[in-house]
RNA sequence: GGCCCGUUCGUCUAUCGGCUAGGACGCCAGGUUUUCAUCCUGGUAAGAGGGGUUCGAUUCCCCUACGGGCUACCA
């Protein structure tokens, strides 16, 4: 069989990491079996459509390499791959569906259902537009052709149903899911489902059904949030006689605090980000926040997914070799976000150094420093390891670069009352003369005429450098900010000890 | 309320009837490091509860509890 499977989201917003990982699974699923992985936009409903959401989804695969093989943009041969462009599709199959009964036109008003809702629920039952009632509705089923002609004529709005359970059919209908084995629903407690909306544009369900077939899709993974209209999905592939495709039904992704599924709000409520790349000026996003495309890759796809073993750190290339359906996890998980930063620190530390120097020279940039003597690559080197976010990169930098601005009290504290301002003298008269003794020395030196605690100069030079007791070796900061910066910064806490 | 799904350390997970229940994140301790990180070593911590089936159940079945999803002319 040809695998074809699609991701098919809703632009109706910006695109979080739940549907991102639906997309992932998709993708992954389809290379691994050397087939097609298809964007496919589902905008029926015109009035929740968004600007620009449509791009932010694009735009999120883009950035995680996540490629698309047919698409809206991307062209071929099964398109339109935008709902919007096939209603005349639609249009014919449920046409269909009506020649064969199997669907009707419905010509109650809001205010007939209304009604009858109200009514159901006061006896405290919900209400079912299905067999129990269909019959005491004002619709094709129950009235003559003429007097359906004559509504149609005078344009009276209707949608058009699915003629679900009748008396006397089978009750149940049984589906197959990847994920959770058979699953029974009961027919009879189904509503008719409407196909047809009353501005003449389907429903999702009908779409979706349609699409997947015609686009010839072979497994259909999604989120578990569709689980529950499964069963009237295949009474549809049965209606029209088509095969149903493989069911996958994703677990979700839910809050990381307190209940319930992940949402687009989460990220603003508890500070961390929900989507990959910037959706608005104000939002946060994983990109944004000094992500690696891999490293979102490796968590999500480990959320709800395990190849077995023990080996936790994978690349997208890794990953396409091994995903398999049969090991998703049935269960819900929780959005760790400790977790995935300590995914991002490991492939920061996989990739060459050439990114941390990217991140730099970003930096940079923005701040205009253009003139330093100091060597990026040099600094890149050594703050990698120290690297959680990209977005750390200036912490770990900006030594290198700027003389600290003020010291951190408690280690200045600790320093005053050590003394160590006569330490400090002394190194600055060894290396000021210009005898070519090295730093190393200097320190040695003084430790040994001062009778210090060659850890108690260090920290003193380090303070003056970084501010505080923090950084790479000072030795490595020396070299590299050289030795009149060196001066400088020493003679600036030296000074400030004084006072 | 109804329907459907789920339930192993705080979190993500391994186990496909034999378990001293493994790994990872986090946390804690120790080591390396002149500091802070990194890194290394160790520790902490779990089968929701009750019934079955079985020589043996985390694993299979049932019930309960809890969690989740759906219940629109939204997707």
């Amino acid at each position: 069989m040809k695998v074809r499977v699609r991701f098919a989201p809703s632009p109706t917003g910006p695109l979080h990491i739940g549907g991102i990982r639906t997309a992932l699974y998709n993708y992954l699923f389809a290379k691994k079996n050397n087939g097609k992985f298809i964007l496919r936009i589902e905008d029926t409903d015109m009035l929740r459509s968004v600007d620009g959401a449509e791009n932010h989804i694009r735009e999120s695969l883009k950035w995680l390499n996540i490629s698309i093989d047919e698409g809206p943009v991307k062209g071929g041969l099964f398109g339109p791959y935008r709902q919007s462009d096939r209603n005349s599709l639609y249009i014919k199959h449920i046409d269909a569906l009506i020649s064969q009964k199997k669907a009707y036109l419905a010509f109650d008003s809001e205010d007939d259902l209304k009604r009858a809702r109200l009514a159901q629920e006061k006896k405290g039952e919900a209400f079912l537009y299905n067999w129990r009632n269909r019959k005491n509705f004002r619709n094709s089923l129950n009235m003559s052709s003429k007097d359906v002609e004559k509504e149609l004529n005078v344009g009276t709005n209707y949608v058009v149903r699915f003629k679900s359970y009748a008396k006397g059919d089978e009750k149940t209908i049984t589906v197959n899911d990847v994920v959770r084995g058979q699953i029974t629903f009961d027919k009879s407690l189904e509503s008719d489902k409407i196909l047809l909306k009353g501005d003449r544009t389907p429903t999702y369900h009908l779409a979706n059904v349609v699409d997947d077939c015609l686009m010839e899709i072979s497994h259909v993974i999604r989120g578990e949030e569709w689980l529950p209209s499964l069963g009237f999905h295949c009474q549809l592939y049965d209606a029209f006689g088509w095969k149903r495709p493989v069911f996958v039904h994703l677990p979700l992704i839910l809050k990381p605090y307190g209940k319930g599924k992940l949402s687009k709000r989460d990220g603003e409520k508890f500070g961390f980000p929900v989507f990959v790349v910037d959706w608005g000026k104000k939002s946060m996003s994983f990109e944004r926040d000094g992500y690696l495309p891999e490293a979102i890759i490796n968590y999500l796809a480990l959320l709800g997914w395990n190849p077995g073993g023990d080996k936790e750190v994978f690349t997208l290339k890794d990953l396409e070799g091994l995903f398999s359906i049969d090991d998703v996890s049935p269960s819900g998980s929780k959005l760790d976000i400790e977790r995935c930063r300590w995914f991002n620190h490991k492939h920061i530390q996989r990739k060459s150094n050439n990114t941390i120097k990217e991140k730099l020279l970003n930096e940079l940039e923005k701040r205009e420093i253009y003139n330093s003597q100091v060597v990026p690559q040099r600094v890149a080197n050594l703050i990698k390891e120290r690297v959680y976010l990209l977005s750390d990169v200036w912490d770990e930098a900006c030594y290198f670069y700027e003389s600290p601005e003020n010291y951190n009290t408690k280690n200045l504290k600790r320093l005053e009352k050590a003394s160590a301002v006569s330490a400090l003298i002394s190194i600055n008269g060894y290396v000021s003369k210009n005898l070519g003794v090295s730093w190393e020395k200097a320190v040695d030196f003084v430790a040994e005429d001062q009778n210090m605690k060659k850890n108690l100069i260090l920290s003193t030079i380090r303070l003056a450098l970084v501010g505080r007791f923090a950084g790479v070796s000072v030795f490595e900061i020396l070299s590299i900010i050289g030795k009149e910066e060196s001066m400088k910064r020493i003679n600036n806490l030296l000074s400030r000890l004084k006072e």
